[in-house]
DNA sequence: ATGGGCATGTAAGGAGTTACATGATTCA
DNA sequence: TGAATCATGTAACTCCTTACATGCCCAT
């Protein structure tokens, strides 16, 4: 015997964090399906990324639910530009007022070396020198990111918390980037 | 028109990763389902974390592909104990070998403060402070197994791949400590 | 005129979790 | 003797990605 509520079903559950991101989004601005992909991919990408294929039918249920709603298109107009609705920042607040949790994490570099004693040192090394080049670009690039936020926008309540997301990436990557350089010393015997 | 390659269906496909968990654990020692979901849950849970509902069906599967190989078992003995095959070892140590990739991220903490600025700067405070509390039992809970590691085990091939991988646990919880102790300053206005 | 990026989707299915059922063993 | 833990497993479902289809717009 299953008690499970049935009447959640569908793409819109509790559980399903991917219609707050795009509640949040249109917080900053109107936006279509496609700009809310690149803003994702421009910003949140590496502490939350979407698909297409999970975003596209996300927000249809959002207009269903009325939590955004669709400018009046000419026939003519491709384009969608939605907006976020009163009931939708309610919703998202609601949301964010919430304690976080579900931090997910898989790392299948830490999991290779786990395993490491499998297989040769150098096999491992060349992961974690992969892994190293990796880090350095994505720290330039957060760094670039971090300098356009101060030049393109005016200090806000927004960009405050912009940054230090960011800044979240860069300490985590450079604890990375050392570890990566104490690790290699370890295998190289050093 | 589809052009999917319908003869990889099931659960053992190229891109299922609990198959090599399995398999490294079995590396270890010879174990049970249960015993390697308790393994998991107390040595990779950080960077891999795999349910039970996921973890026996892929067993089974391995089973039968042979990569595994179940000890004979009287009618009385409920546990099933399984060991690793040399076609099980095979097979881990090329997926070892092949570069890693992947690595997901979903941090809830991260993209609640990104959209921050919806909300009070108390809820967002409220949120780091919590984080702050969390790692600060992680990085207890790291040293503890550190500590583990080095009475219990003769130091080998195995348990130096074992540090490598919590020394980046802690590594990096330090540094996301660091950041929370920043991220409160700035948002505190000091 | 055509190739690439913009733009919106759908189909199929794999990955993974949750919520159970079931029964043995251990120990207070 | 009864609760906790050990132990194996299945059903149902959600989440998410991959791999397409489709067509517009724009610059070379």
């Amino acid at each position: 015997m299953y008690l499970i509520d049935i009447s959640n079903r569908g793409i819109m559950t509790e559980r399903n964090r991917t219609k707050y991101i795009v509640l949040g989004m249109l917080t900053i601005r109107d936006m279509s399906g496609y700009d809310i992909s690149k803003a994702i991919e421009t910003s949140t990408n590496y502490f939350w990324s979407e698909s297409p294929g999970q975003l596209y039918p996300v927000l249809a249920c959002c207009l269903k639910e009325g939590l955004v709603r669709c400018k009046e298109q000419s026939t003519k107009r491709v384009k969608k530009v939605y907006s976020i609705t009163a009931e939708g920042k309610k919703k998202l607040k609601a949301w964010l007022k919430k304690q976080p949790q579900n931090t997910l994490v898989r790392s299948e570099l830490l999991l290779k070396l786990f395993f490491g004693g499998n297989v040769s040192t150098a096999d491992n090394i060349e992961h974690i020198r992969q892994h190293q080049i990796q880090l350095e670009q994505e720290i330039g690039a957060y760094s670039a990111i971090r300098e356009g936020i101060l030049q393109k926008h005016k200090a806000s309540s927004e960009t405050k918390y912009w940054l230090i997301t960011l800044d979240y990436g860069l300490k985590v990557s450079q604890a990375e980037l050392e570890w990566c350089h104490e690790a290699l010393q370890v295998l190289k015997g050093i």
